[in-house]
DNA sequence: AGTCATACATACGCTACCGTATGGACACGA
DNA sequence: TCGTGTCCATACGGTAGCGTATGTATGACT
């Protein structure tokens, strides 16, 4: 306190760099993760990013404006990850359509799925969150209709087992996942053959 | 205020009779539904009920002291329920799964849905919490694989369809239900067949 | 050297909660 | 009528969080 050392211009760690609104986003995404919209509070995400509030409110004019923010890279991103997953060339839409039940229903992804549910909680009762879900659940079932659609059904049908995918994955998720015997092997492979066949 | 008659015996409202646990709980769930486990406050419930906090203390020894009664009231009906719904005489079990997924993955039962969302949210940072979705899950696991395994499919299948049938309801309810045709009444049936035949 | 925008820190007032301490109204039995 | 237990109100201290106002260090530009 009675030094004046730490004004030398070299003391400044080298990691210092400002931060933008990206890396805001990302830390938020981290606390929604655990703790839900809720529990993402402006002064704990300064806190956990190392600066204080008066940051966040040069980055964001509220705790709303985050929020909003979170919810359109979470929705960016949703898209563009079950376009990538679904992606296929004519002939591997079955390959494509296990791929996609194998990446979603993991076990691993625990922060996604995370993210996911606490999302969809708060957007009960957020007009923008509710949208931003809608999207992303239409855009989800759009995918694997069209995979099924490529595999020859009948669009009744197609769209019949896209749901039943797209429900059963999303409430497998849901779930405390692997407990029981849910994804025993055999267990997972007869609902995939369910599902796909 | 300069009137004393309201000292009057009779000026009291008939229905100004004491709240018990139950009263609270069940004022606590309407809560839980719109705002979750987390937006549940000592007095915004106590309010909600035209009283102070200070009977709410009479009651329960702390906010947490609620939270595990309204878990373990949860469980009870949750229970209760699946066994009543699932329950039936050789030969209807078929009838009775059909029942179970109508009566589960209905769009009506908007507020049970939304508690149990809240509440499978939450337990994924509270060990008491967790410990009773698990004892729900498990239990109407159980109930469900007992029809398929009477309807005389082998035991591995009968766990596979259970879980396919449970992870269905599950994640239909979780979505905004009604939205897209998932709920025409052609794919639900497709599906429901698709489950239990 | 001075100006200016950027990216923070600090300090403040306000509200919403929690849990506790304490007091009061009321019923009921002895 | 005098406790005594029940059920609730009031008052209090404390924490956490929001948003604002304002100060400040730093680099870029001129």
């Amino acid at each position: 306190m009675d030094q004046k050392s730490r004004l030398s211009k070299t003391s400044r760690p080298a990691a210092k760099e400002a931060l933008d609104r990206p890396a805001w986003i990302a830390g938020a995404l981290d606390i929604v993760a655990k703790d839900g919209i809720d529990g993402l509070r402006v002064e704990s995400l300064a806190k956990k990013l190392g600066v204080t509030k008066g940051s966040f409110y040069w980055h964001f004019k509220d705790r709303r404006d985050l929020i909003d923010a979170v919810l359109d890279d979470w929705r960016a991103g949703r898209i563009r990850d079950i376009r990538k997953q679904t992606a296929t060339e004519p002939g591997g839409e079955l390959a494509a359509l296990r791929h996609t039940i194998e990446v979603y229903a993991a076990a691993r992804n625990r922060k996604g799925i995370s993210i996911e549910a606490a999302i969809r909680i708060w957007a009960r009762q957020d007009a923008n969150g509710l949208a931003v879900v809608e999207e992303v659940d239409a855009e989800r079932l759009e995918c694997t209709r069209r995979l099924f659609l490529a595999l020859g059904l009948p669009p009744a049908e197609a769209a019949a087992r896209s749901a039943l995918l797209y429900a059963y994955v999303f409430g497998f998720s849901m779930m405390q996942c692997g407990r029981f015997d849910m994804d025993a092997g055999q267990t997972r492979d007869w609902i995939v053959e369910r599902i796909t066949r």
